[in-house]
DNA sequence: CACCCACCTTCTGTATACAGAATTGGTGTG
DNA sequence: CACACCAATTCTGTATACAGAAGGTGGGTG
């Protein structure tokens, strides 16, 4: 293992997660020399990681006004869900086809599990977002398409972004679980297509949730520290 | 427009370009000293270029023995078809739903067009490439989500490698033009379901044609002019 | 008072220098 | 003869210096 991490990786990973965890709000513009004095590096290793966030899409050059953060609009959200929408149908149903069905039965049975504290126990999403995370990686090995998971590695980034924009409430967070278990019963099963549709079913309500939530009047991703002002600053 | 190209964009597009056309075949060690001297440019540029080329997945870093040039075994094609399937069949159906009637109808009357070219004359093949990238940018514009189009921007880099490995045969050609004049009549018909169920299966005749050629003896991707020799060399 | 021009500041893009690490080749020993 | 160790070379990663360009601001003029 690489213990000694590249100054370039550093920069980039926490450059990517204060976006996602909108301390840096879109429209922030990233100078590199201002992140390079933040960041304890030089401009070398900043370059690195903004090519790579501007590679992924979080940030982007804003006409000569140098990187800004990328906005992350409710037509975004759906233009990324419908790019999730086919790549996740395929990845369920391929997974449905080329996967080992003992690892599926054994999340199976801890979808399960976690439906049941769900319903009572609120600290139980954090044990319901890892085992969401461990679905996806075990649907990526089964599937065992490096382009696939790399495309949905990418769009997860965004996705993680999106879901500190909207917190899920109980009710949908009951209602998510329970299409995932039908989406890994599916898979478990063999069934490619049941897998295909339940992936649909669950995206489908995912996005409606996140749509209503936003229609909402509710102040949605503020109390944030933004560390670059949005529109300029010095 | 940027009349002045960077340093860095012109190194990502001839080294993209020679991977592309197989002058960099797939195993070539990419130095960057070496590359930098051949290209005339600096370390720095040539540093950006290579990490572009590496989110690309056209070069991977071999465990610290520098970064080489991405294989494209069959095996791997099989894996860019299936995100392609997962892609193209959404853009399609997307474009139907939302397409500019006006705008397919023209391009089926071309498709009409050069499918009776294709029978009698071979150079017409050009002709028709350019309609399937017009096709496909108008997909795209249809379509009008950015991540698809970069998804599927990213992926098409694959395929022009794919397609310089093959070289098509002219009944092969034939029949693809079909399957495209069918995506076409559909999404100009608006019927989202027949422009997905036609893609998939010009897809699926695509990929079984590159199978077919790969499992002759025939010698593909040779008579390349390898600038970097595949093992090593000085 | 408004608009334009010029200068200055600041930023990006590129080149180069330097340090650390790894690999390869050679040599010595078992 | 083979294996292991050491040294030298080369390569990557990072920092910094320099040039060109672009934008902002202030002053001057109509």
């Amino acid at each position: 293992m690489a213990v000694t991490q590249r100054a370039s990786d550093r920069a980039y990973q926490r450059l990517r997660d204060e976006i996602v965890e909108w301390e840096l709000q879109p429209g922030s513009v990233l100078g590199e020399v201002e992140q390079s004095t933040r960041l304890g590096v030089s401009r070398t290793p900043v370059r690195e990681a903004l090519a790579r966030l501007m590679a992924d899409g979080l940030v982007s050059s804003q006409s000569g006004r140098g990187l800004v953060v990328t906005d992350l609009s409710i037509e975004s959200i759906q233009e990324i869900f419908e790019v999730r929408q086919a790549l996740e149908e395929q990845a369920a149903r391929l997974a449905a086809l080329r996967g080992d069905t003992a690892v599926f039965e054994q999340l199976e049975r801890e979808f399960d599990a976690v439906n049941e504290l769900l319903d009572r126990d609120d600290p139980a999403r954090h044990a319901y977002y890892g085992l969401v995370a461990r679905l996806d990686t075990a649907i990526d090995e089964a599937v065992g398409n490096s382009y696939l998971a790399a495309a949905l590695a990418n769009l997860r980034t965004h996705l993680v972004r999106v879901r500190r924009l909207a917190v899920d409430d109980p009710a949908r967070l009951a209602a998510a679980a329970a299409e995932h278990l039908l989406i890994v019963q599916a898979i478990a099963a063999r069934d490619a297509e049941l897998a295909a549709h339940a992936t649909q079913v669950h995206l489908h309500q995912a996005l409606r949730n996140i749509q209503k939530m936003a229609s909402l009047p509710t102040n949605l991703h503020t109390a944030v520290s933004p560390i670059g002002p949005a529109p300029k600053g010095s």
